[in-house]
DNA sequence: ATCTGGCACTCGGGCGTTCAGAGTGCCAAG
DNA sequence: CTTGGCACTCTGAACGCCCGAGTGCCAGAT
């Protein structure tokens, strides 16, 4: 049949925008009079009202009590963020502010503490950045330095500026030259190779050096294989919980789970990995899997040196946010620190 | 004069006791019957309303309006902290507990993570745990490794397992003999020293070099003095800000200036850094230098692998906090984790 | 000298009532 | 299909009321 999902003729569209926008500013539920005021459809609130009817059937709005104004539901916002949004780009002097602010970090983790700041204070909601992924990054530089008779530092550099280090315990001594032989090696196959490839790449390593000296080999790869492995070495950085205040009347239900979910890596990582890599990608209340985050929303977006993700950003805030004004700023924000990290 | 302080008799202490535990656990102001009821102090209501009107006269105890019960002051908890009240030592399975929580650990990062979450768990509060500061800790490896002709990287490497590592932009191509003679020596003079200490040892370094090493030495040892010195390179972890919806009533306005207060590493450097290093340290509303913290009392103490201290834990919680008993938390969970770092 | 019971007083908070305003749905007319 | 009109609903603020918890004080008992 022709219109298996009905079809809201323009009127609508516009009717639920304005219903978004005054709601996202005035907090408060919209009702008809208070629409035509404000934005100029040239229609009477009694049309509106009719629209409304519509809107409500189709499950876009709802009112919280009967003679009350309308809210958006996450079914609303979500057609909002879909089609009736713009991305509000940044101006020339917030993008200057941006760019200067970022410019001045000194070093990777800097250059996270200083993203998660900007991006909490820009949109005042809570912030999350991933720290660049070892698992997208490609090697730099790995070191072998001796301690002790058996004993190696093992140090990871990545293109991102990230330094890992570990101790391994070798089986026996480890010669001075054996530890330089080893180390040409792994940096001739190693340096500039996508983290993941590189155990691949260096499989047949033992095999080229002497009977004797393969268990120590054997066990210097295997923890540096464990390294580049640990995905669970991902870290998060966070800012503007104290935004959080600001999120509702019915404080204190909303926000404890929130805290709760903001205190577990685990489950920020697993909000910032259902973020597609490139798009930017917006869940409204309900769509977020975590049940914490169920009256939140959350913007988030892949951002990286090059022309691929190495890592997210986003932000979490009330799904009754500005979708336009924060989307604008995420994609800002992930931008220049893309080009900082493809700088540095 | 005799009493230029009116010495409080003993029976008046006890109402004081007994008006803080009541008022800790019920969280409402409490009156002269409810008192006698509970604890049976040997006396008739009316007695101890004598008691409360001399209590209030000195400032202990205050009530939010007439005709209600009564409430401690600042003073009031002060006092209960100092002569009323005994630190509650775990329970012997609640002392496995954390022996055996903490023993998990696989490195420091570990060791921290835990010691906070721990915290936080045991006092139902805001827990915060100071990385092991580089000033009290001793050198363990200073390791210099050259990644091109004219860069360096250093790393250093404490007792407490805490690894630094910079990068050092040298002035001109550096040699591998040169860099292993320099490491040699510093090491030599470096080794199981204080970290502030290390400069000093290493002054007359440069001397002992040839004329054209001697720009490169300074280099480095300018960047390894940095490194050393870099106090704001103090990290903290924090955990349990979800226990803060637990605070008070008067939610959003008594918890904003919290969150904000947490985020600012700088501010809470400050508040562990006036703990006094052996002693734990209690700091009772006002009594909190930032004023943001105004309605929060902080307990903290320092812990070490040693018997000396090398950084401070504590938990931030209301005034009304459960007192002894997280004192006990906190004395339990310094020495263990002391214990851990001692023996890694 | 201290404790106790009694008593009058105060005040906050819960509860029901009222009232105004905002907003709705519906209908009949344009 | 839109509009103005109208009757209806419901919330939230304001008000008044009363109960009860708690106090301070005093006079008498120990």
């Amino acid at each position: 049949m022709a219109g298996e999902v009905r079809q809201l003729d323009e009127r609508k569209l516009a009717v639920l925008r304005a219903i978004v926008q005054d709601y996202v500013g005035t907090e408060e539920p919209v009702g008809s009079k208070a629409l035509v005021d404000r934005h100029n459809l040239g229609v009477s609130p009694a049309t509106v009202r009719n629209d409304m009817a519509a809107l409500e059937e189709e499950g876009y709005i709802h009112q919280p009590h009967t003679s009350a104004g309308r809210i958006p539901t996450d079914k609303g916002y979500r057609l909002f963020v879909d089609k009736l949004a713009e991305i509000k780009p940044m101006s020339a002097p917030e993008r200057r502010a941006i760019r200067h602010f970022l410019d001045g970090a000194v070093d990777l983790d800097d250059v996270v503490a200083r993203t998660v700041r900007l991006l909490a204070q820009l949109t005042r909601q809570v912030a999350v950045v991933q720290y660049p992924s070892l698992t997208r990054s490609t090697v730099r530089h790995i070191e072998l330095v001796a301690l002790a008779p058996a004993k190696v530092m093992l140090v990871l550099i990545t293109n991102t500026g990230r330094v890992e280090q570990r101790m391994v315990d070798c089986p026996g001594t480890v010669g001075e030259t054996l530890l330089a032989d080893l180390r040409g090696r792994i940096n001739a196959r190693a340096i500039n190779q996508r983290l993941p490839d590189v155990p691949g790449l260096l499989e047949e390593l033992p095999a080229l050096f002497e009977q004797v000296d393969r268990p120590t080999v054997s066990t210097v790869l295997a923890t540096l294989f464990e390294t580049l492995a640990e995905q669970n070495e991902e870290r998060i950085m966070l800012a503007g919980t104290a935004n959080l205040t600001r999120f509702g009347h019915d404080f204190p239900l909303t926000i404890q789970p929130v805290l709760e979910a903001l205190e577990e890596q685990v489950i920020l990582l697993r909000l910032l990995g259902e973020t597609g890599d490139a798009a930017m990608t917006v869940r409204i209340g309900r769509e977020n899997a975590y049940e914490g985050l169920n009256s939140t929303s959350v913007v988030s977006v892949g951002y990286g040196s090059g022309d691929e993700s190495v890592a997210k950003l986003g932000v979490i805030g009330p799904t009754r946010m500005d979708y336009p004004g924060t989307m604008g700023a995420v994609r800002a924000v992930a931008r220049y620190v893309g080009q900082i990290l493809a700088e540095s």
